[in-house]
RNA sequence: CGGGGCGUGGCGCAGUUUGGCUAGCGCGCCUGCCUUGGGAGCAGGAGGCCGGAGGUUCAAAUCCUCUCGCCCCGACCA
C-alpha cells in the first residue's frame, strides 16, 4: 500500500470528545470517525487491525470444533418474548416495527436466536456436542456510551455458544472456551486475568471474565497474590470470620443528639470514633417489600450479594418516604433497634460490641448497641463489597485490587434457555431433555482498545506485530531523490513478494512529518531509506517499541525483517 | 434519568458577561518559491447561513424561549 493512496487521515490535535488515550488514538491515528454517539466507522487501518483479532478469534475457536455462522442482526419480538427477556431487558433494546407492525430488536445478544435453530434441528444426543460461534455486530442502547470503543452502542463481539447432553460436556466446553480464551488474548499481545465474576443478567452459575489490569478499566477486581484467586468485586466473597462478639463489657444503650449528622464519616468526626464501630443500616425495597441491610461502617454493602440472598426481582434503595414510614425519621438516621422489617446483616456485623446505630429518630442515634440484646438479625450472610486489605477467601492471604478492562466472558448457562425455548433432545435412555448450554464472548473492538491502553507511549500506538495493521513501514527521507526512491520502491517490491505487510510513504513530506505520523500509527517495524545510509549501501530498522535502530546491509534487510516478523511479538 | 460542560471553516480554540461596522487565531487544505534525518520558511488563496427553530431589537455568534446533538460525573448494565 502507499500512503499516498492509504485513507488514514492523522490528526496533529487531540480531538476534543475523546477522553481515554486509546479513543484518542484511534481518533488521531486515523484508525476510525465517530458517526453516532457510542457508534464508529472503522477507516482502513482501523479495519485491518478488527479483522486480525477476528482472524486469531476464528483459528482458535475453530481449533476448539467452534464452527463459524452468522445469523441475523434483526431478531423478532417473539423469540425475546419465549426466553422472558423481552421484557427483561427493557430500555436497553433498540427495537423496531416493520411496515405490518411486527416488533423486531436490534440484537444484544444471540442466546434467543441460536436456541431456536438449534431446537429445529438437534434431535439426539448423537448431535452433541455442538459448539457454533458468530463474529458480528451487536446493539445495546446503553445508558452511557463512552470511551469510544470501550462502551459503545453498536459493537462486534465473537459469541460461542455450546450445547452438551450433560454436565461434564458442558464443563469441558467451559473449560475448552477458558484456554482459548488464554491463547487468543496471549496473540492478541495482552496479559489478562481470568477472574470469578458475577452472570448478572444472563443467567447461569459458573462464569469467568477475562480482565485487562488497566486504569482506564471500569471494573474493579480484587486477587490474592498467595493464592492466585481472584475476582471481580461484584462477586468477590467477603470472609466470615469465625466467633462471636465478646459478651462481657457490654455497654447500656445510651441515645445521643446528633444534629443533621447523617453520613458515617461526619457522625464518625463528631462521637471521635471509628467507621468500623458503626453499623450502617440501608433500607431496600424488595420487590417492593422493605427491608433493612446491615453492614459494619467501613463497608459497602454488595447489592448483587442482597439480591441473591433475597431472591428477589427488583431490589432498590427505598425512597425518603418509605424510609420515613418504615424508621420514623429522615434518611439518615436509621438502625436497628426497634426496625419492624426484616433485618439482613453481613458476616462482619456479628463482631461489633457497642456499636453507633442510627436511633431512627431525626438527629439521634444510639451508642452501645449490641446483637441479641437490643436488636435481633433475621439472617448473616455474606453481604458486603470486598475490598483490598480484606482476608482471602480461599487461603491466608490479603486481597489487592485493581482496576480492570473485561475483554471476555465465558458462561456456563446450563439450561436457562433450552428450557424456556423448549430446545431438547433425546438422551441415550430416550427420555427428553433440554440441552445444556455455555456461551463465551469476546468484545472485539474492547479488545483493540486494550491493546492500545496498555501498548502506546508519547508518540503513539505501539501495536504488537500480531495484530499491527501493516508489518513495515518503508519512509524514504526524500522522494525526489531518485536513488532514495528507487531503493524504496525496490524494498517493497522485496517485501511485498515475500508477503510482509508494507507501506511505502512515497510522499512529497518533509521526513519529519512522515516520522511521527509513523509512530502514531504504530507501523512495528521502520525501514528508513536515507543518503547517509544509502551511501554506505545500507538502510536503517527502528523498531518502533524500542526505538532501536539497526544499520543494515541493503540485502540483509529482507531476512532481517522476515525474522522479526514471523518471530512474532518484539517483547 | 439526575448533575455539570460544550456546539463558531476539516481539527483545536478565542469572541458571548457589557448586542454594533468585513467573525478572528493556530493547525490542516490549495497555488508558487524554497526546503528535506523528527510535525520547516516566505508569499498568495479557498473555505463559516456562528447546531436548529422561534422571539426581542434599528441591529443578534452575543439577550429570551423552545429544540437537537456531543462530552464528563453519577445511578444503571452480559
Amino acid at each position: 500500500m502507499l500512503m499516498s493512496q492509504l485513507y488514514a487521515p492523522t490528526l496533529r490535535e487531540t480531538p476534543a470528545e475523546a477522553e481515554l488515550v486509546s479513543h484518542q488514538l484511534m481518533l488521531r491515528a486515523g484508525f476510525m470517525r465517530r458517526s453516532a454517539s457510542g457508534m464508529y466507522t472503522f477507516l482502513p487501518l482501523g479495519l485491518r487491525v478488527i479483522r486480525k483479532v477476528e482472524q486469531i478469534i476464528r483459528e482458535e475457536m475453530n481449533a476448539i470444533m467452534g464452527q463459524e455462522v452468522l445469523m441475523p442482526i434483526v431478531q423478532p419480538a417473539e423469540l425475546w418474548q419465549e426466553s422472558g427477556r423481552w421484557g427483561d431487558y427493557g430500555a436497553e433494546m433498540f427495537r423496531l416495527q416493520d411496515r405490518n407492525g411486527r416488533q423486531f430488536c436490534l440484537g444484544p445478544t444471540h442466546e434467543e436466536l441460536i436456541t431456536a435453530l438449534v431446537r429445529s434441528e438437534v434431535r439426539s444426543y448423537r448431535q452433541l456436542p455442538l459448539r457454533l460461534y458468530q463474529i458480528q455486530n451487536k446493539y445495546r442502547d446503553e445508558i452511557r456510551p463512552r470511551f469510544g470503543l470501550m462502551r459503545g452502542r453498536e459493537f462486534i463481539m465473537k459469541d460461542m455458544y455450546s450445547f452438551d447432553k450433560d454436565e461434564e460436556g458442558l464443563d469441558a466446553s467451559y473449560w475448552a472456551a477458558y484456554h482459548a480464551y488464554e491463547r487468543i488474548f496471549k496473540r492478541c499481545g495482552l496479559e489478562v486475568h481470568p477472574v470469578e465474576a458475577d452472570s448478572g443478567a444472563i443467567g447461569g452459575d459458573v462464569t469467568h471474565e477475562f480482565m485487562v489490569l488497566a486504569e482506564a478499566g471500569e471494573d474493579f477486581v480484587l486477587f490474592c497474590p498467595d493464592c492466585g484467586y481472584a475476582a471481580n468485586v461484584e462477586r468477590a466473597e467477603g470472609v466470615d470470620q469465625p466467633g462471636e462478639a465478646p459478651q462481657d463489657d457490654l455497654q447500656p444503650l445510651e441515645e445521643v443528639a446528633t444534629p443533621k449528622i447523617s453520613t458515617i464519616n461526619q457522625l464518625c468526626a463528631f462521637l471521635n470514633r471509628e467507621p468500623k464501630d458503626c453499623i450502617k443500616t440501608l433500607i431496600y425495597l424488595a420487590d417492593g417489600k422493605p427491608v433493612a441491610a446491615l453492614v459494619r461502617g467501613d463497608h459497602n454493602l454488595n447489592e448483587i450479594k442482597l439480591r441473591k440472598l433475597l431472591k428477589c426481582q427488583v431490589l432498590e434503595l427505598a425512597d425518603a418516604e418509605t424510609i420515613g414510614r418504615v424508621t420514623g425519621a429522615p434518611v439518615g438516621f436509621a438502625g436497628p433497634v426497634g426496625l419492624q422489617v426484616p433485618l439482613y446483616a453481613d458476616f462482619a456485623v456479628r463482631q461489633t460490641v457497642n456499636a453507633v446505630v442510627g436511633a431512627n429518630k431525626q438527629d439521634y442515634h444510639l451508642l452501645n448497641a449490641n446483637l441479641g440484646r437490643d436488636f435481633v438479625v433475621t439472617t448473616f450472610a455474606d453481604l458486603r463489597e470486598a475490598q483490598p486489605g480484606d482476608p482471602c477467601p480461599r487461603c491466608s492471604g490479603i486481597l489487592e485490587g485493581a482496576r480492570g478492562i473485561e475483554v471476555g466472558q465465558v458462561f456456563k448457562l446450563g439450561t436457562k434457555y433450552s428450557k424456556a425455548m423448549g430446545a431438547t433432545f433425546l438422551k441415550e435412555d430416550g427420555v427428553e431433555t433440554p440441552l445444556i448450554m455455555g456461551c463465551y464472548g469476546i468484545g472485539v473492538g474492547r479488545t483493540v482498545a486494550a491493546v492500545i491502553e496498555k501498548n502506546h507511549d508519547d508518540d503513539g500506538i505501539v501495536w504488537p506485530i500480531s495484530i499491527a495493521p501493516y508489518h513495515v513501514v518503508i519512509v524514504p527521507v526524500s522522494m525526489k531523490d531518485p536513488v532514495q526512491a528507487e531503493a524504496a520502491q525496490k524494498l517493497y517490491n522485496e517485501l511485498v513478494a515475500a508477503g510482509i505487510e508494507t507501506v511505502l510513504d512515497d510522499r512529497d513530506e518533509r521526513p519529519g512529518v512522515k516520522f511521527k505520523d509513523a509512530d502514531l500509527i504504530g507501523f512495528p517495524i521502520r525501514v528508513t531509506v536515507g543518503p547517509k545510509s544509502l551511501e554506505k549501501g545500507e538502510l536503517e530498522i527502528v523498531i518502533r517499541r524500542t526505538k532501536e535502530v539497526r544499520s543494515l546491509p541493503v540485502d540483509q534487510v529482507l531476512a532481517a525483517i522476515r525474522e522479526i516478523v514471523e518471530g512474532g511479538d518484539l517483547g
